[in-house]
DNA sequence: CGTCTTTGACCCGCGC
DNA sequence: GCGCGGGTCAAAGACG
């Protein structure tokens, strides 16, 4: 898995077929879930990677996350978000970033836990959780967040 | 010896 | 208020 969160990101699913390079194809159309469970906060349109094709990121979108009511009156702050499911025995996956863990939750309703981790790059402000699916271990779920202000690796 | 994990405590908003 | 759920901190230890 390589791939740098900061490219092809857009801001809708409708502007993700406008993005050069990008191609919708039907197994990934089939393939979007819109997650709106008690897992990820907010609606997150996430990709699911067919088996064997988890080298290629093709496309992705951001979330306008709903400002935080922690962010109180103060200007909104609005984050990228975007998470994607893949088919992996293993949840450690080199992304080309250098990740701190930072964090570990039980989640309600799943046996399984939930991985906080923040990229170790001093003054970068991306995370990402990684958490087992529910109802298939065989997936797993990557949830970015933020945009990183330096190069990979 | 610096960096990363581990893990319980802590914080905060929300619903009751 | 209080408890709960989601998220984060930080002290202590592991590890190279």
């Amino acid at each position: 898995m390589s791939y740098n969160s900061n490219q092809h990101l857009t801001t809708s699913e409708s502007d993700l077929s406008e993005q050069p390079g990008f191609e919708f194809t039907d197994w990934m159309f089939d393939g979007w879930l819109n997650e709106n469970s008690s897992t990820l906060t907010d609606s997150v349109m996430y990709p699911v990677y067919q088996e064997g094709e988890v080298d290629e990121f093709v496309g992705n979108t951001i979330q306008q996350a709903e400002p935080s009511s922690r962010d109180h009156g103060r200007e909104r702050e609005v984050r990228e978000r975007f998470a994607f499911k893949t088919k992996s025995e293993v949840e450690i996956l080199d992304d080309g970033f250098k990740w701190r863990k930072y964090g570990k939750k039980m989640v309600k309703n799943s046996p399984n836990p939930r991985n906080y981790y923040k990229c170790s790059v001093e003054g970068c402000p991306v995370k990402k959780r990684v958490e087992r699916d529910r109802e298939d271990p065989k997936y797993v779920i990557t949830t970015y967040e933020g945009v990183h202000t330096h190069e990979s690796s």
